[in-house]
DNA sequence: TTGTATGCGTTATCAT
DNA sequence: ATGATAACGCATACAA
């Protein structure tokens, strides 16, 4: 079942079966409905390889995300598909765990695959070691290469971030109005959204002219218990805060379990922030306050962009949205 | 960059480059050498368009999932991406939504773009009205069907589920030996899953001698403040069990809150369990009792069955799996 | 408006 | 062990 078949049946050629399917118009009304009824006749569907073959593109994007069961991530991956499918093109997802080997070998496989364009979903694509980006670069020199919540300057790249540094220096600034003194900052891996939440938060202290103590900045396990079990180790050795932020909801979930067993008041006592406006803010109580970043803004952005991209228009190498404060429980 | 030049440079015919290529081992060791260098000096990469041309595969797996950001779901895509990986297939990820219409074009999409197989991961694939999964069979004519906690009895369809009737069925008798009497059963959607679970419920209860009130087997909204207003209304208006059980953690999450506010002890007077053992378990107090359904082990599964298929095994339409019962605060 | 011929980069089937 | 060549199914430049 090829156009072949299809143009013999229509008693035309290939090539006006060709232009039917791909809407040249030079074709006379008549002729391309006896082809459309003929293709309809036979189920035709054109064969993708081939003319990936001649276009060298199956209008395919490759989306790289360290990890589709994190929330964020599942999210973000979620709004993409739905807006690149929109826009016409497929998604090629690879989930390349954190190892900076693995993300170089599937970025080279996704290249290899001939996608039109590449999204990396998440600050994890962005090492601490410049150099350790080159593999992003290098593939900048290929395809348009999207970023989401990673910032690289570099032609070719074009990144889309929420201000996590302005949203943790304001949330500093907002909780130390409320008399607020001893601050903690969780976080949970060394990505590059973390250091600058991390920044935000020293910048944040020194401008209400706060201290910050040797503990108060704290890279916790992954998982909420042993989280919750360095809190309340902490708080028996006497370290105790009234503020306590976190670069995820789910740190900031520990963190109101920790309370609710050291019988500490929230808010009155301590307050809480989360991150991302997960599900996870209303499954505790009290239910948490957190920093939304627009997890479907900036996917919806970044897809938009690179249609941009794809037409050749020129776009700014960075698109930068702010977060919200959400007021729940923990904090206000 | 194609077969020619690296022939041309190498001094062989394109032939054995292509053997070089596939690991054909009609060739000597020297030339494949020669070959291999000069491929490494060009950086050459063969066009997976032409080679798809030819074989008219890619060695690609279309993965349909309702919304890849429910939890469950988002697992689920994450290990069978990981695994399909590992066994050499990249994975085509369509987020269909649950519509039926967008689901068979989705599907009918996935088909065109031709890929090897289809995944159709969660049970909302299955339709109450039997014709409406006409399209899932025919699809079953050009490609393996794959799926998860679906079931149809059809060639070249293969599922692979877990036995949520039994994990019903068996906590309705758990709970009932508690002396529990009045049983309330909460659900999120219609899918066949749920029906699944409605049925090992009622099966139970019957099992157990025990009456299922009017209002007992109830459909949720998709929120959890929703659901937790309506179960307090009904308290108020002096409906009250002892027993909830879920189809998703989310729900008894919901439940948890209403016990909060209602003054209810759990899991004296109110015992709750919930569904799939999410994040969310860990995150209310008491944290949840649920089903564990092993979605590691459906999606791994799965792969491991389709590779088998793909090698022209001889292999079960059905592969069924216990879930746990997982034992925290909110029942035991 | 329509048809013919060619190229796209592989793999596979023959020869040699 | 290696080479020449025919598919594979489409798009497109060129001819008519």
């Amino acid at each position: 079942m090829n156009i072949y078949d299809v143009s013999k049946k229509a008693g035309v050629s290939i090539a006006t079966v060709s232009r039917v399917l791909n809407g040249n118009r030079n074709v006379s009304d008549k002729t391309k409905e006896r082809v459309l009824s003929v293709m309809e006749e036979l189920g035709y569907t054109p064969n993708v390889f081939a003319r990936g073959l001649g276009l060298n593109t199956m209008h395919t994007i490759g989306i790289l995300c360290s990890d589709s069961s994190d929330a964020f991530l599942a999210n973000a991956v979620y709004y993409l598909e739905q807006t690149l499918r929109k826009n016409g093109y497929e998604s090629f997802l690879c989930c390349t765990g954190y190892e900076l080997e693995n993300k170089k070998n599937y970025l080279r496989l996704l290249l290899s695959k001939r996608v039109d364009a590449v999204i990396l979903v998440g600050s994890h694509y962005l090492e601490a070691n410049k150099a350790d980006n080159d593999y992003i670069i290098s593939a900048a020199n290929e395809v348009p290469v999207m970023m989401i919540n990673g910032y690289l300057n570099h032609p070719n790249i074009y990144c889309t971030l929420c201000d996590d540094y302005q949203a943790v220096y304001d949330t500093v600034t907002r909780l130390a109005a409320h008399g607020r003194k001893h601050f903690a900052f969780l976080y949970r891996s060394d990505s590059s959204s973390s250091r600058i939440k991390i920044k935000g938060f020293r910048d944040g202290m020194e401008a209400a002219g706060l201290t910050i103590s040797e503990d108060a900045v704290r890279l916790c396990p992954n998982d909420i218990p042993s989280t919750q079990t360095i809190l309340t180790d902490l708080y028996k050795e006497g370290i105790s805060y009234d503020a306590i932020l976190t670069s995820e909801d789910c740190l900031a979930v520990a963190a109101v379990k920790f309370a609710g067993t050291a019988g500490l008041r929230i808010p009155e006592d301590l307050e809480i922030v989360g991150y991302n406006n997960s599900l996870l803010c209303i499954c505790t109580a009290p239910e948490l306050s957190t920093l939304d970043n627009h997890v479907e803004t900036l996917s919806i952005t970044t897809v938009n962009t690179l249609m941009r991209v794809l037409q050749g228009a020129d776009v700014p190498n960075k698109t930068m949205i702010s977060n919200d404060f959400i007021v729940r429980g923990t904090a206000y």
